[in-house]
DNA sequence: ACTATTTCCTGGATGC
DNA sequence: TGCATCCAGGAAATAG
């Protein structure tokens, strides 16, 4: 399940391999492609355009492309649970539910699989494709205290929108809740801003360890080569319930918070 | 204006 | 072994 740290490591991966290649064709899979922009948009987009640019933001992976007359658009992909970008030679084997493949310059290809379809392909012409929330590992302190400021919203609903933060999911919002040793049903509103301080400085922490290690796989993440991340094996809270937390030893708890599994520690958080 | 719930989708795990 | 059921969850849509 890509998160920030987790599309961090697919995007890096991307401009390694792809950044300065063309495209010079692209497929899309048949009628229930998992598109937001029409075939026709994303077809005249990607044709002959170079990447220039391959970058992550929120939980999206931007390629920044120049068309041979200089102009400029976004692709942009959202790997939903299950999507994988991966760069292989073109006789690599088809694997199920490939929806769109890139043939580059270069001879290699540039495959969009998902096999749960909740990923999505799109292009943005504005130039500057922007998230619809602050950037987790960029935003100050103050405006971190402020974006929850008033919200009678569990904390861990608060962690999940992506119109206040880009980029935080299921798994990072509980280990950033661990870490802070704040409970996730905990109101919003009702956290100090010592608390808040410290689910900042949590957060950051966890996501910059996750992007070190090439983020979590859990099912069937990889990078842009096929490669797996090794941060599932930090996890402290998600998916060890009724295990003994590595603090106290108290049982993990598991509970749901709108419709998310949630993982916690009922002696280390409050 | 906010917050909560439902829906989409498939593969893997579980149970009888 | 086989079949049905449940579960995972990001974000848009819908409901309250």
């Amino acid at each position: 399940m890509p998160e920030l740290p987790e599309v961090e490591t697919v995007a890096r991966g991307l401009a390694k391999l792809v950044t300065g290649d063309v495209i010079e064709s692209i497929w899309l899979g048949g009628k229930k492609e998992p598109l937001k922009s029409p075939a026709k948009v994303i077809a005249r987009a990607l044709e002959n355009a170079r990447v220039h640019r391959v970058r992550r933001v929120g939980k999206q992976i931007v390629f920044d492309l120049l068309d041979p007359a200089g102009g400029r658009s976004q692709w942009v992909v959202h790997l939903g649970m299950t999507g994988q970008m991966l760069v292989c030679p073109p006789d690599r084997e088809l694997k199920k539910h490939t929806h769109a493949i890139a043939k580059l310059a270069s001879g290699r290809e540039l495959r969009f699989v998902d096999p749960r379809r909740f990923g999505r392909l799109s292009i943005a012409m504005n130039g500057d494709f922007t998230g619809t929330g602050l950037e987790p590992l960029e935003v100050d302190r103050e405006t971190f205290i402020r974006l929850f400021r008033g919200r009678q919203t569990p904390i861990k609903s608060a962690l999940l929108n992506q119109k206040l933060l880009g980029g935080v999911g299921n798994i990072y919002a509980d280990e950033a809740l661990f870490r802070a040793g704040i409970r996730p049903r905990r109101r919003a509103a009702s956290l100090t801003r010592e608390q808040l301080k410290k689910l900042n400085s949590s957060l950051r922490k966890v996501l910059n360890e996750a992007i070190c290690l090439g983020g979590s796989s859990i099912s069937d993440y990889v990078d842009a080569a096929g490669e797996r991340g090794f941060f599932q094996m930090r996890h402290r809270v998600y998916g060890r319930a009724g295990e003994a937390c590595v603090v106290c030893k108290a049982p993990i708890k598991r509970v749901v918070i709108a419709g998310r599994s949630s993982h916690y520690c009922p002696r280390c958080q409050k």
